[in-house]
This record gives structure tokens, C-alpha cells and sequence, in this order.
DNA sequence: GCCGCCGATCAATCATAGAA
DNA sequence: TTTCTATGATTGATCGGCGG
């Protein structure tokens, strides 16, 4: 991955203006600025009974929920913005399985109104977020005990 | 509200500020690879260590430093340039022709 | 040829520290 | 003290590369 230096063009000439570098120009394709869609009142997922009584609706990345309409999952950037039940949901299954399996994922989706490439890649980022603690000695879990 | 009990969970969030010297090791860092702002895993070790933080900080550091830089060049970025001129030392003008104005100028 | 995963990064946002 | 800005961290999603 050789690259980089000057990729055309400089800014203007002030006169120690610095020159634009490619990666400056790097723009990721925007997800979907996914117009208003609307969530069917979600049914209760496979087994269990209730977490916390988390609330419905959404949420920022934090916790708070969003006074907004509930019923709307994107925001206008086209991130998702996952409920906390959602987001439990999803913990729970990852404590389960690390990985998931394409029968899995599909349940998983649709019981969450999620795609599955949703749940695909929040796993994803679940297991490089678990790695990562892991390394900076936050979590134990090494987990790696097949002795038995 | 609930926001309380989001201090509680997101304590995680109590950052702090990195000193003085460790935001001049990595803005100097920054400023001399401008034209690949991008450190391997062993330079983001070193840099950590000099400045006493994880490589997960300097991770994140260069990654909100290249986001924000990006957000504003033609503003105080060129200025905030004047780190450049001040050590660079890897493989800016090799053979870009430029200014003939930008020696080891010292401060 | 396509798909999932990894590792790195992006981009938007959160929440706070610090300046005004 | 209150308001505004700078900045570290988080995270859904993208990019490039690899292996099956």
C-alpha cells in the first residue's frame, strides 16, 4: 500500500499552503439518506422474558431516548440509531454466540426489524470491540478453555 | 433524568485531556507525515508510549485529528501548518517542486 | 463470482473539559 | 456562573484484502 503524496491539485497560493493530499479527498459513500420509514409495532423476540423494562423507541448512542417519533428508525444521515431493546437483544445473542450462522442471523433480523446485513455487521463490530478491550486488560474473558 | 444513569453507565466517557507535550508529540507527528497521516501499528506504539497514553487513544487522536483537519482545510489548518515547517523530515517535497521557503526553520 | 470476516478507518454524535 | 468551543470516545457503516 505504497501511496500517497500530492494527488493533483494544491489548494490555491497563499504561500505556505499546504497541498491537498488525497487522503483529504477520501469521501466514504454516504450510507442511505433512507427516507421515513416506518416500524411495524415490533413483536416480542424468540425466548426469554424482559430485560430491564428497557423503553421503546429511540435512543442517542448513549441511553436517552429520543423524543421524536418513535416509530422512525433512521435518522437523516442514514446511521441507524438501534433501540436499546435492540441493542439488548443483540448483546444477549452475542454472549451466546460469537459468531452467527445464516439461519441464526435471519431470526435474529426479523425478530429485531433489523436486515441482516445489520446484524451481520453489528456483530462484527461487537467481536472487534470485545478484542480490543480484551487487549487494553479491561475484560477478563480470554476465554479459550477447550480442555474439557 | 435518566440522563443520570447515563453518567453512571457512560462513565467510560470521562475523558480527559491529554497534556500539553503529549498533543505536541502527536500533532508534531501530524503535521510532518501531512501527506500520510497515517501511522503503522508500531509508530502508533511508539507514539503512545512517549506520550503516556493507550494505542487506542492514539488511534482515535489521529482519527478525529484527520476527520476535523479534513472539515476545515482553507481555515486555521494552513496556520496550524507552521508545525510542519518546523521538523519534517519524511517524504514531503522529495519531488514536488514548491516554494523554496520552508527550511529548518526553528521557532 | 460471491460471501463473511478482519483490521483500519470514516463520519456523525455524545458528553465533558476548558475557554470566553 | 452560563455559553460556546475544543476534543476524546463511541459506533453503525464502508473500504480493501484474504480465505473458503
Amino acid at each position: 500500500a505504497g501511496h500517497s503524496h500530492l494527488q493533483g491539485h494544491q489548494a490555491h497560493a497563499s504561500h505556505a499552503t499546504v497541498p491537498t493530499y488525497k487522503w483529504m479527498q477520501v469521501k466514504r459513500n454516504v450510507p442511505k439518506p433512507t427516507a421515513p420509514k416506518l416500524m411495524i409495532p415490533p413483536a416480542e423476540f424468540v425466548s426469554q422474558g424482559g430485560i430491564g423494562s428497557p423503553q421503546e423507541g429511540l435512543r442517542t448512542p448513549t441511553g436517552s431516548q429520543m423524543l421524536a417519533n418513535p416509530l422512525l428508525n433512521l435518522n437523516n444521515t442514514g446511521r441507524t440509531n438501534f433501540t436499546n431493546k435492540q441493542l439488548t437483544e443483540l448483546e444477549k445473542e452475542f454472549h451466546f454466540n460469537k459468531y452467527l450462522t445464516r439461519a441464526r442471523r435471519i431470526e435474529i433480523a426479523s425478530a429485531l426489524q433489523l436486515n441482516e446485513t445489520q446484524v451481520k455487521i453489528w456483530f462484527q463490530n461487537r467481536r472487534m470491540k470485545q478484542k480490543k478491550r480484551i487487549k487494553e486488560g479491561l475484560i477478563v474473558a480470554p476465554e479459550v478453555t477447550p480442555t474439557s | 433524568v435518566m440522563i443520570l444513569r447515563s453518567r453512571f453507565l457512560d462513565a467510560r466517557r470521562k475523558r480527559r485531556n491529554f497534556s500539553k507535550q503529549a498533543s505536541e508529540i502527536l500533532n508534531e507527528y501530524f503535521y510532518s507525515h501531512l501527506s500520510n497521516p497515517y501511522p503503522s501499528e508500531e509508530a502508533k506504539e511508539e507514539l503512545a508510549r512517549k506520550c503516556g497514553i493507550t494505542v487506542s487513544q492514539v488511534s482515535n487522536w489521529f482519527g478525529n485529528k484527520r476527520i476535523r483537519y479534513k472539515k476545515n482545510i482553507g481555515k486555521a489548518q494552513e496556520e496550524a501548518n507552521l508545525y510542519a515547517a518546523k521538523k519534517a523530515a519524511d517524504l514531503p517535497w522529495v519531488g514536488a517542486g514548491r516554494d523554496a521557503s520552508s527550511p529548518p526553520a526553528r521557532a
